[in-house]
DNA sequence: AGTTGTGAAGGTCTTCACAGCG
DNA sequence: CGCTGTGAAGACCTTCACAACT
């Protein structure tokens, strides 16, 4: 594989822990951008991310050849091909599914816009909060979902929904053509092969912890 | 293995991923004990939980032999060795430290007690914050942070404060003795081997949605 | 000399497939 | 007969170790 490798047929499947490392290295290399640092080994990757070298170059070599040996890594050149690489170099659109506490606490979070994510709307089906506005964002019933999505075609569908409404959500925004979902709802969630979807699940995050706390040596 | 194991010597190690399942798993367990049903089959429980049956009997059978052969499992046992494995069957003590959005949005969030896990208090360093309410759930001065775990040992720490503050904050509350962390914070976080430590990264799901949508054929 | 890029080895997790038991 | 429990096989991911290059 080399440098014109075309990323839209990639050889190999990437697994999901190569995907989340990149994004890692990303941040760590944005750091150094912004103190001025020019290069940056495997080596130095690795220990900010708490994994080894040999990965970094791993990871890195599925995608092209971008370091110089006896060198490392030009640190501008390496963050610009990991954002071509995770998509970064466009606006995504965005629509959040459910305007409670959590939506809310989406709605203003800067990492969002820092990363092209665009929020266009939030929906409810509450009256209290139709109409209203969450941190700039508009409040919308939730009944004009699948009409907007057609207009405005979001990529990505946030769902901050009760769990019992979030799998009828799910099936309501992919028959409206959406293929990328993050779920915040503590339910396992079904959806056709082509489209992406995350789950954050805190109930699962503390269960593991609990897990951890009490299956100790 | 039998059913006398004890969970407290596990011949192997259990992967994170068993861990996750053995929680999905107890969720549709408890929805089946919601309906009344008695019995349920490996199968019908991979179909729930997206995955296959020998993976759920795989995933069981560390733990030792839960089920009837030719029957399946009964739901409430299944249910109650889910809950002892996870180390649901007692109280875990939390502090949230950040009152933020996402503090306020977890201080609300109804899963924690279910699960029995009791918030304590939440912790902040905005004078505009300490004294009030987080959703019944008293702010305090992060200044206190260190007398606080001392004398109420919380099992856990939920962490939500900015980025660039969150490592500070893990060595404080990890040198004052608490052995478990749930961070929200977009950064990599280094702790001791025997401090457990599970971040929830926004930016890394939704870059991974990205780089989903980005490398299709 | 120093660091990358990568086949090969090693390790972990998932799936297969069937013996064993109810 | 049906479904579990589990070794063995297979797939996948990580680590090793070194040739290749600057």
């Amino acid at each position: 594989m080399n440098e014109f490798t075309s990323l839209t047929h990639l050889v190999k499947r990437i697994a999901d822990s190569t995907v989340r490392r990149l994004s890692a290295y990303l941040r760590f290399l944005e750091d150094f951008e912004n103190r001025g640092l020019s290069t940056i080994s495997s080596e130095e990757l690795a220990k900010r991310g708490g994994t080894t070298s040999a990965q970094v170059r791993k990871d890195l070599s599925f995608f092209g050849s971008f370091g110089k040996r006896g060198l490392g890594y030009s640190v501008p050149e390496l963050a610009g091909r990991l954002r071509e690489i995770l998509g970064l170099g466009r606006e995504w659109r965005v629509f959040i599914v459910g305007a409670g506490k959590i939506g809310a606490a989406l709605a203003q979070y800067r990492g969002f816009r820092q990363r092209g994510f665009t929020i266009l709307a939030a929906y409810d089906n509450s009256s209290d909060k139709i109409g209203k506005k969450l941190d700039g964002v508009a409040v919308r019933d939730i009944e004009h979902l699948e009409r907007d999505i057609q207009r405005e075609k979001p990529d990505i569908v946030v769902l901050t929904v009760p769990g019992d409404q979030a799998q009828k959500v799910v099936d309501r925004v992919v028959k409206a053509g959406v293929r990328a979902i993050l779920s915040f709802a503590p339910t396992q969630l079904h959806a056709p092969a082509d489209v992406a979807v995350k789950t954050v699940n805190m109930a699962m995050e503390l269960e593991g912890l609990s897990f951890a706390l009490t299956n100790r040596d």
